[in-house]
DNA sequence: AATAGTAGTTACATAAATGATACTAACATG
DNA sequence: CATGTTAGTATCATTTATGTAACTACTATT
């Protein structure tokens, strides 16, 4: 087989489904993209992330460290009579542009094309 | 507010969430891009899905149903002996390819990533 | 008639995700 | 000391996703 050809083994194909795979496990789920798209406006603080997002305290700050571990948030607590707690997107989690374009772009269209058929 | 720049109202991103969510249900869960990844390798009985893909009868009709309902799948009912059902990508299903190729991409960049940290 | 192959479906069981509510810890204020 | 505020955690309930196994319908073959 060629050296430079895009191969479809088996092995080839399964180690594409895993990055896919990670990808979803990493921005999937009902929670996820709502967060990152929230905090594109900015910084928030944890009862506001909860209120904007309508998302219960206890699904929030799972889906927080979710997104912290992979890199794509940063917690920063404060110095404030009550402590506050702000999050915020880190520069990282502009790589995920691209994959949130296409994904927004095809979205948008599938969207029309379902309503004409 | 000018007409030309980007606007970041709460109604947009709602919008922009709306669409990226759609993009989720169509191609998020456990099955839908395997499936999808294993027919870009050509069409596919009904039994061969489930063996290859190592899912159920049951999840299996129900996850092409929705592919199909999609439109990314089509549903072929051969005149065979014992009747037979193949299942192939469509045209359409290739609008996907941007959207998969960025997730894979960004997959395989991130797991690079989360090693080395 | 009995057996087998293909494509499902049905009924049931379990696992995973999400939700609701109340609670704690820490600290400040009146 | 009682009250309020912020950021969670704990407990329990519900919903959704997935898995397993047996079963049906149709047809062909023996």
């Amino acid at each position: 087989m060629k050296k430079q050809a895009k191969e479809h083994t088996d092995d080839s194909c399964k180690k594409a489904r895993l990055a896919i795979q990670d990808t979803l496990d990493v921005v999937g789920g009902k929670w996820k993209l709502v967060l990152i798209s929230i905090l594109r406006n900015g910084k928030r603080k944890f009862n506001e992330l909860s209120r904007e997002a309508g998302i219960s305290p206890r699904i929030l700050s799972k889906e927080l460290q979710e997104l912290e571990i992979n890199g794509l948030v940063r917690r920063n607590v404060c110095n404030t009579k009550p402590v506050t707690v702000e999050y915020e997107l880190t520069t990282y989690s502009k790589s995920l542009s691209e994959v949130i374009l296409s994904m927004h772009k095809w979205g948008l269209a599938h969207r029309r094309k379902i309503m004409r058929d």
